[in-house]
DNA sequence: TTTAGGG
DNA sequence: CCCTAAA
């Protein structure tokens, strides 16, 4: 009767989320790597006009960002500031529209629109032609396209070249300019705003266009080639990573940069969940719940993580000097080899200096929510607010070792043990706020242990669902700057997400969902294959609560403890959180709950009524096992329903 | 992949 | 929760 009762009123009716998915060791290793891939890609992209953004602000020559009003402090003195810096000189002088990150991000959307009106047309060679393309740029475009290409085809190659680019443009500002990359930026700029930039280069500029080649390239119009060869690829390869179409990388650049969740359907999804089932993505397509869209025009959300950054390489021996920051890539690794040259190399100078080479400067993930119905520009602002949000306040590095923080700034590098290989190549920076205040979601600290980030401006009403989904927020993929792609995973840079792009067209909303990540994203994306354990990071914990403790437990009863995956299938199917190792863990500790007094028990109280169902049950099936084991190998699932009702355990 | 257990 | 040996 009890049981009866319990069943009717079923666990679908509680807040399980819905997410169908893969199982968790298959999303592990495919998702994985391509969100974290994922997350660098759209990095450079935000990270570069950020860092302009912030230029600009804080030398404050800017004349007024129009829209954003604000005064952030620049960055507290360091290695990432003069990253940033030398990344961006060209910015200085230059008028950036909004000059948000937002900006360039955003131009990808509006560019892939119209773009469709240029005919384009590519040889599998990779080749590129414009058909139709605006005088301006026409032959520049088409040589930047093949370039794109290229990128596209090589991961690697793409991030030499953007670290390239970079080159480029300081010494274009300097009035040398080597390779044509002035002439194609101009192209690209006057291409896709209509001019106000052309007279000068700049980062963002650059990057821009990037994306909007890439778009371009995706035209359905222009592409049908490239689309049939994807499928066709995507067919007959177990692994369809070789051909990405552009169209789907601007795409997915989009969809990482923003993160909107579908609570309906992915309620609880924690980021690493998400990150992992990218190429789950493509389920979700009830685009319509995204709760709160309608609601209101501002109740834009934006939640920010921690962010870690890594030191990928040690090179040059200008210590933290903005030349041998940039210079690295190129002198200190193999260019082809990114995953390799995520490895620190620290020649040990006669003058016992440690040389560092910071390749990449992270900032966290943004998630970011935002009624359908508001404008592209308020969307960039939204971006903006909370890009500034992190730094506004003006921030500081962290220093990691082998995942601890290192809290003690008086200490030196020998003593910390920054000075030998092996430590070295588990080194890593956090950029922090120096103020919580400043932004609120920011995680300040150890980024061993869960950082707290703390709820988003609340005032913006997260959705109903959001139950529980705060706390998955906190790692992430972590943004990366321009300078350092080529920590990337070549393999992990493909394909996923291929899908979700599929029923992504340009008018469709501008955003789409991206998984989010903790462990995956918040992996570090440098050189995976190698140290991938190093980086790896726990599933953030999740307390069962009394409600699926009972759902545990009622299907234990039923099932027995020795079927978890049938538990997981009848009772946390929705549950894509739980696996069956999970549940069966939980199990574990439930009848460890159980067994102890109440007074040593933690958490969150568990009832009492359950906890002795749970012993029980229990008890029962371990002597049903032990009956089974002296029988016949008679499988669990051959036990008898009648023999089972009758003897199951039940509290009635 | 799923179980079963130790860590 | 994680990691893994076994199945």
């Amino acid at each position: 009767m009890v049981l009866k009762k319990r069943v009717d009123h079923g666990f679908d009716g509680l807040r399980v989320p819905v997410i169908p998915k893969a199982p968790r060791s298959a999303r592990r290793r495919i998702a994985f790597k391509k969100a974290v891939e994922d997350g660098q890609v759209c990095a450079i992209e935000l990270l570069a006009s950020l860092a302009g953004q912030l230029l600009q602000e804080s030398e404050g020559s800017a004349s007024s960002n129009a829209s954003e009003g604000n005064h952030h402090p620049p960055f507290s003195q360091g290695v990432i500031e003069q990253d940033i810096q030398d990344g961006v000189k060209p910015l200085k002088k230059e008028e950036i529209h909004q000059g948000s990150c937002v900006e360039s991000t955003f131009k990808t959307e509006v560019a892939s629109q119209n773009s469709s009106q240029k005919p384009l047309s590519h040889t599998k060679t990779g080749h590129v032609s414009v058909n139709n393309s605006s005088d301006c740029c026409e032959k520049v475009e088409a040589d930047v396209k093949s370039e794109i290409f290229e990128w596209d085809n090589k991961f690697g190659n793409y991030s030499n070249r953007l670290v390239e680019t970079r080159e480029n443009f300081r010494k274009s500002s300097d009035g040398k300019i080597k390779n044509g990359f002035k002439r194609e930026q101009e192209a690209g700029s006057s291409c896709i705003r209509g001019s106000n930039l052309a007279d000068k280069c700049s980062l963002e500029g650059h990057l821009e266009f990037a994306s909007f080649s890439r778009n371009g390239n995706g035209i359905k119009l222009g592409f049908r080639d490239d689309d049939e060869n994807f499928l066709r690829c995507k067919k007959f390869c177990t692994k369809p990573k070789a051909f990405r179409s552009p169209r789907r990388i601007a795409h997915r650049r989009i969809r990482n940069l923003m993160s909107f969740k579908y609570w309906k359907t992915a309620p609880k999804l924690k980021d690493s969940e998400l990150s992992r089932s990218d190429l789950g993505v493509p389920r979700y397509h009830k685009r319509k719940t995204c709760y709160g869209f309608e609601r209101s025009q501002h109740n834009a959300i934006v939640k920010k993580r921690k962010f870690v950054d890594r030191v990928s390489g040690v090179t040059s021996d200008g210590g933290f000097s903005s030349e041998s920051v940039s210079n690295s890539p190129q002198k200190g690794m193999d260019g082809d080899k990114p995953s390799s040259s995520a490895k620190l190399h620290v020649p040990k100078a006669k003058d016992s200096h440690v040389k560092f080479s910071i390749k990449s400067i992270r900032i966290p993930e943004l998630y970011i929510e935002v009624p359908e119905t508001s404008t592209v520009g308020s969307l960039k602002r939204t971006i903006v607010e909370a890009v500034m949000a992190i730094l506004g306040g003006g921030a500081h590095v962290g220093v990691l070792l082998q995942g601890k923080k290192v809290r003690d700034d008086n200490r030196t590098l020998v003593q910390t043990g920054i000075s030998c290989n092996e430590n070295l190549d588990t080194l890593s920076f956090m950029l922090e706020p120096t103020s919580l205040q400043a932004s609120p979601t920011v995680c300040v600290g150890d980024p061993s242990s869960q950082c707290e980030t703390s709820q988003p401006t609340r005032s913006t009403e997260i959705p109903v669902l959001d139950s529980g989904i705060t706390d998955t927020l906190h790692d992430s993929p972590l943004l990366t700057y321009p300078g350092n792609l080529i920590e990337s995973n070549h393999e992990s840079t493909s394909s996923l997400a291929d899908t979700t792009l599929d029923k992504l067209t340009p008018d469709s909303r501008a955003i789409v969902v991206v998984p989010a990540t903790t462990e995956t994203l918040a992996v570090v994306p440098v050189s995976q294959k190698t140290k991938r354990s190093e980086f790896v990071q726990r599933r953030t914990r999740r307390p069962f609560s009394v409600t699926e403790v009972e759902a545990l437990v009622h299907a234990v009863e039923e099932l027995g403890t020795g079927r978890w995956r049938d538990v997981k299938l009848r009772a946390f199917e929705n549950a894509d959180h739980r696996t069956y190792v999970d549940l069966k863990d939980k199990w574990k500790t439930l009848v460890h709950t159980a067994t102890i007094s109440p007074q040593q028990r933690r958490g969150e109280p568990v009832p009492q009524e359950l906890l002795d169902r749970v012993l029980a049950a229990h008890a029962f099936w371990s002597q049903h096992q032990a009956k089974q084991h002296g029988k016949h190998q008679a499988g669990p699932g051959t036990l008898k329903i009648t023999e089972a009702s009758a003897e199951r355990p039940c509290v009635c």
